[in-house]
Parts: C-alpha cells; sequence; structure tokens
DNA sequence: TAGATTGTTAATCGATTAACAATC
DNA sequence: TAGATTGTTAATCGATTAACAATC
C-alpha cells in the first residue's frame, strides 16, 4: 500500500520552501493564505501547491484558503519536524563547532547532544553547553543515547573510517557536510550529502552564462540554424 | 542568439556532479572513460549525460568516449571554473570563519579576499592569511578591488542591512548561507540561497517515510481504492 | 446566496530514455 | 576491418499547468 502513494522527490523538494514561506506567514501573524498568494511567495504556481499538498492529504477548505499555522503544522508533521531528533556532530573543527553553535537545529527539533573528535585540544570544550567528546566514545554514546542523526564535519580522509564506525551504531542518517560523497548503498543508512560547493558552482555558472553563451553560439550557431 | 541556446537548470544542476565524478577519476589517474561508466559513477543514465554534455559541444569521440581531463576541463569552464573570482565573506563568526578556513574554495578559483565584521574584538583577526576587516569598509574594498562574489554569513537580521550596501557596489552574485531568504528582483545581483537546513528536513522526511506512509494510507487508502 | 478557492481531472509541456546511424 | 561509443532523433514518461466542478 505504501508504495501506491509514494510521492516523488521533486515534490519533497519543495516542502521545505513552503514550510519556510508558511514560517514567515506566521512571523506576519497572517492567519490564512491561497494558493495562490502562496504561490507569489515560493515562486511557483498555485496550482503546483495544491497538487503538491494533495499528494498528503486535504489541508484546505473551498472558498477560503489555508490555515497558515495548520499547514505549517501539516508540512512539519510530513517532513518528521514534530518529533525530536537526536544528532550528533562527528568532528568539532571549525565546521563542526559553527554547526554546534547554529540556532535553527533547535527550532525545528534537532537536537546536538554531542560533538567527537579526536584532537586532545579540543576534548572537553563545552560549546552552547555541549560538550566536544572523544572519538573513542562515540559508539558507545550513540547507542548509549539512541542517537539518529550524525552530522558528518570531518576532514575529507576520515570519512571511510568515521562512515565504517557509524554503520555499526544506531544512526539512522547521516548529514554529510564532507566533499566526499558517501553513498547510503551497503549500509542501510539514509545519506544527504550537501556538497557545499555546488551551488556556489551554479552562481558561478550564472555569472559566466553571458559571455559562455557568446563563446558557444560561434561553434553552436550552425546547427541552430541548420534545424 | 543567446537565448536560443539556454540551457535549462536542470542540466546546469547535474554539471557540478559530473566534475565532482570527474575530479574522482582524475585522483584515480583514469584517462578515458564512457557515458555509460560515468553514468554508473553519478547515478543516472548515459543517455543523459550525452545529452546534457550536447547541450555544449561534442566533447566525446566516436567508439572511444571521452578524455577525463579534457571533460573535467570543458565543464570547468562552462561553470566559471577556469577564471579567478574575488570573493569577500561577509560576517565573521564562526561561520564565517569556518568558510575562510574552507580549502575547497581556493581549489577551485574562489579566492577569499577578506571578510568583514562590525564586532571590534573579531576585526584585525587573521585567518589562514585572510584577515578581517571593518565593517564601515566593506563599499569601497570591494569597488576598489573589483570583487565580484559575497559570502552572506551575518546574522539573520542583518541581512537587509547589508544586501543594501551590496546593491550599491561591484558585487556581481551573493552567497546566502543565511537562514533568509534573498531575492534578486530589484538589485541586478545573482543571488544562490542555500538555506542549509532544507536538505536535513529531507533527511529527516526519508527517515520518516516509512510511519508517515502507514498513517498517510488510512485515509488515503479510500481514494487509491475508488480510481 | 454569490464569490472565492479548493481538490482533482484533463491537456500540455518538458525532461528522460531508447534507439540507431555516424564514425572513431 | 569489426567493435565500441558517440551525437542525435524519436518515443516515452513524468511533471506542470489549465480548467472546472465541488463546496465552503
Amino acid at each position: 500500500m505504501a508504495d501506491d502513494i509514494k510521492v516523488s522527490i521533486t515534490v519533497i523538494k519543495r516542502l521545505p520552501k513552503y514550510h519556510y514561506c508558511l514560517g514567515e506567514l506566521i512571523r506576519e501573524k497572517v492567519k490564512r493564505v491561497s494558493s495562490h498568494e502562496l504561490s507569489k511567495m515560493v515562486g511557483c504556481t498555485a496550482s503546483q501547491i495544491r497538487q503538491d499538498l494533495n499528494n498528503f492529504g486535504e489541508f484546505g477548505q473551498q472558498g477560503y484558503g489555508y490555515k497558515v499555522e495548520q499547514l505549517y503544522r501539516e508540512i512539519a508533521n510530513i517532513l518528521g519536524l514534530n518529533t525530536t531528533h537526536k544528532m550528533v556532530i562527528v568532528g568539532a573543527g571549525n565546521f563542526g563547532q559553527a554547526l554546534a553553535n547554529y540556532e535553527e537545529f533547535g527550532k525545528y527539533g534537532f537536537n546536538v547532544m554531542a560533538l567527537f573528535d579526536v584532537n586532545p585540544k579540543l576534548i572537553g570544550l563545552n560549546i552552547r553547553g555541549v560538550l566536544v567528546l572523544n572519538a573513542e566514545e562515540m559508539s558507545s554514546y550513540i547507542d548509549k543515547n539512541d542517537v539518529e542523526i550524525a552530522v558528518m564535519a570531518v576532514p575529507e580522509n576520515k570519512v571511510e573510517e568515521v562512515l565504517y564506525i557509524l554503520s555499526r551504531t544506531s544512526i539512522r542518517g547521516i548529514w554529510n557536510l564532507t566533499p566526499r560523497k558517501i553513498s547510503s548503498n551497503n549500509t542501510g543508512i539514509m545519506v544527504e550529502n550537501v556538497h557545499f560547493t555546488d551551488n556556489l558552482f551554479i552562481l558561478s555558472y550564472r555569472l559566466n552564462e553571458e559571455s559562455l553563451y557568446q563563446k558557444l553560439s560561434r561553434t553552436k550557431r550552425k546547427k541552430v540554424l541548420i534545424q
């Protein structure tokens, strides 16, 4: 049965955008919103929003629209933001520490329990009440505390090693912020690879676009005219 | 003419993945690759790779495949990674500092020139040879040095203010790492909004998926059976 | 009730895959 | 040459948009 209604990843990826915009509306104390209004905020069509939402249920009212707070909660619920997720950060370098300081996590139920590192200088450090623990304790800590998500923030060359350790714990998902891609093949762990620079490359592409097309048109014009 | 060959964003977003995999192949000293082999690495079809690449040119050889290094350079060129991009980081807090330490930027031609902050305790700090300067000097520094890209790493409530300042400088693109979305509407500046947590939400969705579908099927089963 | 807006079906559009002639 | 693999066209598939009856 579950398969019958499996929703496409294209749709899922839009949910955080809806969630964000609804959050903005709440901040602005707006109580109701139509698919049309929301679509202008998000930058898509009203049709698309209605189609997307109807994958999961009927959240609106004809002639009225959607109640902002209710829809916000519904989407949060779909994204699993209604429960707390226990999370650890592996690697307490610059990135790891910056993440431990990141306020948004708590807001959405991601509870940073601890950081782990091998560097003795970092072990014992207290970042906003979150401790840096010895990497050797990681396995046992995770299992003892039923930690669900691990944030990968170690140097590239440690990724394999850490992955191996994590694969034998209760960890269910890895949020990989290192440049090295992790495939979720064998481990059964869900992986989200962020690949930080991808986005910057797209920006670079856009900045470069015009001059690129001028160069391309020289070689490609031929074809364009022929067809 | 440029419009005739404008390539869809769906294609563009795949280019960094190709670029990454080709980078891996170079590391492994592989000299040639077929669309089929590359497709297995990337996780798509060979057809798609050939279609994507042919938007930009004919980079392969029939019966042979693609020269890894050449294709890597071609894609880098499309993404604008062949030139150096002058970049500043706005905000020298945890995030800004972590970014200044991030080695990948230099590798792909993104040259971090300086950080900017209002906090006197941070001004003057030297991070890997990159200085934290007074935010008041930002405008003039950017214009004087022809800085192209600004990384937005300030607290949420400073985004508007910084955006206003940047919009009157030579900055052409903003890489926005704050949770607050920036629309590129009026300024003429290209913006890439990263929205850090989106990815984490997708991971959370996946972890939550099964139990969600079980709940959904109760309400949705009706419809599925009816149709 | 009349006006508005949903949920949902049908039509369109674009993106992906399959297939194959061209050619190295 | 024979085998392999591209570049490219044609077929398929899925996602988006349009339209409208249902209904608040």
